[in-house]
DNA sequence: GTCTATACCACGATAGAC
DNA sequence: GTCTATCGTGGTATAGAC
């Protein structure tokens, strides 16, 4: 709306409704949530915050740098959550390495908070991030790994102590399984739909959700080696 | 294939490397394999496919049905032979239920043998079948649900006599953290790249790749149910 | 610096001639 | 069945107004 335009300079700290830029962010992230990036045009984003069609282009460069600024905005704080909920959980175990069921609350309950921050995007906008990961356009995966980084090398060092019996390449992949059981199930809790009956309404409890991924994905990690063989995965045509 | 054109003069029966759909099929493949689907124009499509632009609308209506009928031709070859992998199995269990390894080697060999055969599309397509699954486009979504649907009806009947202690909500539940997990593996081998140190070589070789997966999975599926209060999944602000 | 109007080219889709 | 022509919409670039 633009209500006014205050003296000078700085974009007025005070009274006015919001500035442009953070306009554009909040109407983008309604709507890259509510129907993807691809099917958002920025025509119809501009209109919904009000602002001119070009004001995308002049503050964030492309629709996909603004994409990631949507993304940077929410998962920052949550994977910094993550890690300081990681370092509170080691100081409290002394020195003592963590079990690796802890481990894993530290980094699910930091996606449950957001999910039940309605205010700043929700459980909707994990469903975005989930998808995000697995997206056909590469440069959305490589800025996620890029932003996830940090935390994952935290994570693996926690894990390592917590599974001596994993070597660093071994523990690598499981926590490849792991984001993407998460991803995957964050994202399309509705392609379930068709897979099976299940409840509607336990799509709403993501809680419950993560109360049933949380023991599959710690016996996944706590598993032994060399059960392969016993897949017979040989393909002998 | 479309081994021969039989009489008709149209357009050459014999020599001629394939019919108008034919071509625009394997063109489609390639491309979608390469770029996605998004990043993949009908004007590149058609141009490979050596066809005019309109024959894509009267072949298969839409871009989007293209993109199908392009899953289609591998995947119901794949998954029916999961399901006759399955039953073969069964037959030679006699009457004891399979183990919970066994069955998932159901579910994997043909994913493997599909990513062998290079000549129709190899791991390059599972990517793609992969990354399809967790699409923003719910049209994605929507059609592969119905795809596996007969084929995930067939597995979870095996799985709850191998897995007695899961009701049957539970075991939905966690096959579908398994297709997630399989699913994102297969689509994201690069996203890793980042995440730590990987050896490039090991993108190329999808049997080792299963052969971690497999103990993962097969580990969380016998997970024991109640362990999820150990977890602490208490987001208690 | 910030914002606007507008032009550009590529896209998917379709109508109608052949 | 196949083609050309064209439509409406998309992301982007820029010149110029405040």
């Amino acid at each position: 709306m633009r209500a006014q335009r205050p003296a000078r300079r700085s974009p007025a700290p005070e009274a006015l409704s919001q500035d442009t830029k953070s306009r554009i962010l909040d109407a983008a992230e309604s709507l890259f949530t509510e129907h993807g990036f691809e099917a958002t045009s920025l025509r119809s984003l501009t209109a919904a915050a009000g602002v001119n069609l070009a004001a995308v282009n002049y503050h964030f460069g492309t629709k996909e740098e603004l994409f990631q600024a949507v993304l940077t905005r929410r998962l920052d704080p949550m994977n910094q959550e993550r890690i300081d909920l990681l370092d509170r959980y080691r100081r409290e175990a002394g020195g003592r390495p963590l079990t690796c069921e802890k481990i894993l609350s530290a980094m699910l309950i930091p996606a449950l908070r957001l999910a039940r921050d309605e205010k700043r995007g929700g459980k909707e906008f994990l469903r975005v991030l989930g998808r995000a990961y697995a997206d056909p356009a590469p440069f959305i995966r490589n800025f996620l790994s890029a932003q996830y980084a940090e935390m994952i090398s935290r994570f693996k060092d926690a894990f390592l102590e917590a599974l001596p019996h994993l070597t660093k390449q071994e523990l690598t992949w499981r926590l490849h399984f792991v984001m993407g059981a998460l991803s995957y199930t964050l994202a399309g809790t509705d392609a379930l739909k068709l897979m099976a009956q299940v409840l509607p309404n336990d799509r709403d409890n993501d809680e419950k959700l993560l109360q049933r991924l949380a023991p599959f994905l710690a016996a996944g990690l706590k598993a032994p080696l060399g059960d392969a063989k016993k897949l017979e995965l040989v393909a002998n045509d």
